[in-house]
DNA sequence: GACAACTCGGACATCTGTTGTCCGAAACAG
DNA sequence: CTGTTTCGGACAACAGATGTCCGAGTTGTC
């Protein structure tokens, strides 16, 4: 699992409280991490159409749509790709005996094992929204949390 | 995900056929893999305690116990390692607005929904044995199927 | 009891994917 | 129109996975 995933995951729940457009690089000071390697997440979040990119003087960026119609899961896909972690290499069908092809219409049964683990994996990402996290953010480190973030981004918090 | 953990299942529902010890190399014929690789994972497989290696002539590898308590997961810890694939590197106590130490007595809330569905991954992947995974073969490509290679793996089906 | 053959086990290269960095293209504000 | 700020994709460095090899140990045989 990449560790950049935990990045735009945190940087999603903080673009949450703003409005307006947050460059990469705030986003990096605010997290302490490497600039370059943070832009380069969101840029897949970009690309996955979750946050909208505005350049220029006063760009950065900004959700696409509401917390609540995003999903751990699609942050995930995202960053990580969309492919399953779990490859199946039809080494049934190899060596000496091997099944018949027409044995083989539907997976084998290892595989659909690890689809079935994986299936009920992503469920629980996709039952979690990027809102549910800024909920609990809130609960936890008490209420105004987010708004004190979002007053730090926007004014010069240097 | 690591590969070969496909490859440490076919063996491990193989070995469910056999009585005697069966070589990493007659394994390796059989999937038409690499032989050398192979023989890493059934170590692996070995220093979890899921198989037994039994050195000298007639030596090889044999299941541990029955496989019914012999789980999917097991094999895939044993392999892949125990760690869980999303680990939280603690970026809250990082930066400007680092959250007081005195406040993540608990783990953060993307920590807690990335665990949650590793967990129900984790429980589905429990849900399976290796005996089901050997009834699921059957059930596919008729029964005897596995009698037959255990048979070829006994004889010298060269 | 000694020998020989066969097996596992860990140490050694190679290679793809992740981590990290950089500079050019584009766009907004003035 | 120009300068500044920003994103976007192309370019290295590193790590873990992949693949290979030979030595230690054991068993069966003579």
């Amino acid at each position: 699992m990449s560790g950049g995933v935990e990045w735009a995951l945190h940087c999603c729940v903080v673009l949450t409280s703003v409005t307006e457009p947050v460059p990469a690089a705030r986003l990096a000071q605010l997290h302490a991490v490497s600039p370059s390697y943070l832009a380069k997440q969101l840029q897949a979040l970009s690309r996955a159409g979750l946050v909208r990119s505005v350049q220029g003087n006063a760009g950065g960026y900004v959700l696409t749509r509401s917390p609540e119609l995003i999903t751990v899961l699609d942050v995930v896909e995202a960053v990580d790709g969309p492919g399953p972690a779990f490859s199946c290499t039809e080494i049934r069908q190899r060596g000496p005996m091997a099944a018949p092809p027409q044995s083989c219409t539907v997976p084998c049964a290892i595989s659909r094992a690890m689809a079935g683990a994986e299936a009920t994996w992503r469920d629980a990402l996709r039952s979690v929204s990027v809102a549910d996290l800024a909920r609990d953010v809130e609960s936890d480190y008490g209420s105004g949390t987010l708004a004190g973030i979002s007053a730090w981004l926007g004014t010069g918090g240097r």
